[in-house]
DNA sequence: GTCCAACCTGTATC
DNA sequence: AGATACAGGTTGG
């Protein structure tokens, strides 16, 4: 299946999808391939139109533009962010950025195997996993892998998951579907939550008891922005950690401005984190994490 | 409640 | 070549 989307809003395909949010797209000539939700799908950008190629019909228009979230009105979110000359600068360098509607599953598990390591890393594991555990499919006579179901994962030897270069991931990768495929983290009612409940229950289960292991603070926020709409989550690592201390030292308190003073290592804790956290989503307001992703484009192509 | 080393492993750097 | 540091954090002491 072959069609087109005219875009009435700004969108740039490639800062989009190298923008860290998605870790199973990869560029070939002119096109984007990728695998989504469980069909393969590939995007060429000209100008103000999109073409899509599918196998999968399922894979239409709509579902481009809900993946894309091409409803949202993105000036509009842009000039709600723009308080400052940092973020303004990020904005027009990255214009047209978007964030993604990811599937919720696939976006929990790729941010589980995320942790201390880089994008490149990342990609290899999730495409070791779904090369070792998808279920393949053909498209333009190539066979791809979609992104293995929980109970796949919940069921494989932590062996095999090893051998997929997880390392100490392995058995949080496994526990985390087999809670998926429990039902003890039910995504349709935590996507029901306010951002902050959500994140708690994410974080630390429903009744205070931790069923995903692997899963803190920026692992949370990573699935709260990228597959359940919570647009004002704003993950913290280490780029971004960095670049607030660097633009926004004074939206810090003097202690945490000293304990993450530019020269030393950054290493936040989970006090850090929090502080942090409310510090800029009280500025940034309501799309704070647009702000984020902004902000980290900038701090990555500003690393020498 | 807060701090800290340890954790798998691939890659870069010396 | 072999060692070391570090990577989009989290865990358990």
């Amino acid at each position: 299946m072959e069609f087109t989307i005219g875009l009435e809003s700004p969108f740039s395909l490639e800062y989009t999808l190298e923008s860290g949010q998605v870790f199973r797209w990869q560029n070939r000539g002119e096109w984007w391939y990728g695998v989504v939700s469980g069909g393969a799908l590939k995007i060429k950008q000209e100008g103000d139109s999109l073409k899509c190629v599918t196998g999968s019909d399922s894979l239409d228009g709509a579902f481009v533009r809900s993946y894309f979230k091409l409803d949202v009105e993105l000036e509009k979110v842009l000039s709600s962010i723009m308080k400052d000359e940092t973020i303004t600068l990020a904005v027009q360098t990255f214009y047209g950025l978007r964030l993604i509607r990811q599937e919720r599953w696939e976006c929990l598990a790729s941010f589980v195997l995320a942790t201390n390591s880089n994008i490149p890393r990342i990609k290899k594991m999730v495409q070791a996993v779904s090369a070792r555990f998808g279920e393949p499919l053909q498209f333009e006579g190539i066979e791809y892998r979609a992104f293995p179901k929980p109970e796949i994962l919940s069921e494989a030897p932590l062996s095999d998951l090893r051998a997929c270069g997880l390392g100490y991931r392995a058995p949080f990768l496994k526990h985390v579907a087999a809670s998926v495929e429990e039902g003890t983290v039910d995504f349709s009612e935590l996507s029901l939550l306010d951002y902050e409940e959500a994140r708690g229950t994410l974080v630390k289960g429903l009744l205070g008891e931790k069923l995903l292991p692997g899963v803190g603070p920026k692992v949370a926020d990573c699935v709260l922005l990228y597959s359940f709409d919570k647009d004002e989550a704003f993950p913290i690592d280490v780029w971004i950690a960095r670049e607030v201390v660097r633009s926004y030292p004074t939206l810090l308190d003097s202690s945490l401005r000293t304990k993450l003073a530019p020269e030393k290592r950054v290493k936040i804790g989970r006090r850090d984190y929090d502080r942090i956290s409310s510090a800029v989503r009280s500025y940034f307001g309501p799309y704070a994490g647009y702000a984020q992703q902004y902000l980290f484009m900038m701090a990555r192509s500003a690393r020498s």
